[in-house]
DNA sequence: TGTACATCAGTGAACGCGCGTTCACTGATGTAC
DNA sequence: TGTACATCAGTGAACGCGCGTTCACTGATGTAC
């Protein structure tokens, strides 16, 4: 079989340059730049599936997207780049939502909460997406002046913006610093978000290890109220 | 050089078999055991080192011993099982610490809070190796009967239970199931740990990303403070 | 309307590398007689 | 005390593999005349 000569004219032949199916049709003239929107998507499918892009090669990516290898190369310097911009997207779409939450009507304290929501909302929805953005990124391969512009940064700044309003007006405690005030918050809910996610990930084999542990809303519920007022007994 | 025949008889020849310096010497008759806690000592501080598994290979792990990549195969069945028994002993460890808080005197809160140093002083103690016992791992890659009788799952318990405990005493709110408050809490100081972890990591980049965050205490105190009462101005 | 040509959007084959793992072996150490 | 031998604690070389990346190329598409 695999002596027989690899007959290039035979327009049966449509497989892809991997074992794979599927052959991506070539783009019109104009329209080069459409391949590095399917090599993002792509990639960052893979990065979800896999859960760090150690574990996705350049060679996956292809042929996914139906394509050869080299072909990646003519939109991303190299493999770092691309993962480096798969990130940023997402973080990006965080940051926005994030914003929108921060921007609606109500008391600081309120705010605060559908902060809360959308960042869980988003989490949950994006799943494993949002785990690699989090943990499975490249850090440290990243150069500083990339970071600086950092959306991730914007949305901390809102948090802190919220909460020293809501220090001003009296809503929130004034006997710790705003900034690891802040810090606590956003590390209460991320945590959350990533131990409900290990949960969805491992499926069936958590349902066996965690037979007693509730609902994802009973925990986001249990989360936002620690995060507005502590486990201690109130009155 | 490289055609000049490798004289084993040589005995000024002591260089181990990567290009590295040092060559352990052979254990004496009964003593092979040893070799197995000198590996999984060399597979963990690389494991710190380098964020996650796939980043150290097998050969590194040989070479910081000082011995040939198969010696490891006299010990482990496979890469798998060798990190596995990394991260089982470091679980094992932090464990025993958060059991022993929990059996100080003093209020269930009062416990919760001891929980959360001790929980918190090994996170930070460990840094790096905490971070890849818990992201760093094999999720997924080990066969749930090994899971089952996981340490970090009676460390989990022993939370539940303080809970109720303040629950039933009183000085625990009882408007959220227990199970959920219990991972709440402890979302919040992994959360805040991980954050800490990676600014310790980041260094310099990160003092010039985030100039403004908080010492350590600072923000350990703010999450505390958080658990305990929440974000909400109290009387 | 026809044709030569430049450009664009890729491809196929190959490179050198490091990896996990296996296999046949070696040489020091202890033991039996 | 001497020596043959079994065992232990490894070693050296090799395997096949998949990886990131480079390079010379190709063939379809649009453009100029």
């Amino acid at each position: 079989m695999s002596s027989v000569a690899h007959d290039r004219s035979d327009p049966r032949r449509t497989e892809a340059p991997g074992s794979g199916a599927y052959r991506r049709p070539r783009a019109r003239k104009g329209e080069g730049e459409r391949l590095r929107d399917e090599i993002l998507e792509a990639a960052t499918a893979l990065l979800a599936e896999r859960g760090n892009k150690d574990a996705v090669s350049i060679r996956a990516v292809a042929e996914r997207v139906g394509v050869s290898p080299p072909a990646i190369y003519l939109h991303f310097a190299d493999k770092d780049e691309l993962f480096y911009e798969c990130c940023r997207v997402g973080f990006e779409e965080l940051s926005r939502r994030l914003e929108e939450a921060a921007a609606t009507a109500g008391t600081a304290l309120e705010r605060l909460g559908q902060m809360g929501r959308a960042y869980i909302d988003y989490a949950l929805e994006r799943g494993p997406q949002y785990r690699v953005l989090m943990i499975g990124g490249q850090t440290g391969s990243v150069s500083p002046e990339l970071i600086e512009d950092d959306p991730g940064l914007r949305a901390f700044a809102v948090l802190v913006g919220t909460i020293r309003e809501g220090i001003e007006a009296g809503e929130i405690r004034d006997d710790q610093d705003p900034v690891a005030l802040a810090v606590a918050v956003w590390a209460a809910v991320h945590g959350a978000v990533m131990l409900l996610l290990s949960r969805q990930a491992a499926g069936e084999a958590a349902s066996e290890v965690m037979p007693d542990l509730p609902p994802v809303e009973t925990v986001v519920d249990a989360v936002l109220a620690l995060v507005r007022s502590g486990v201690v007994k109130s009155g």
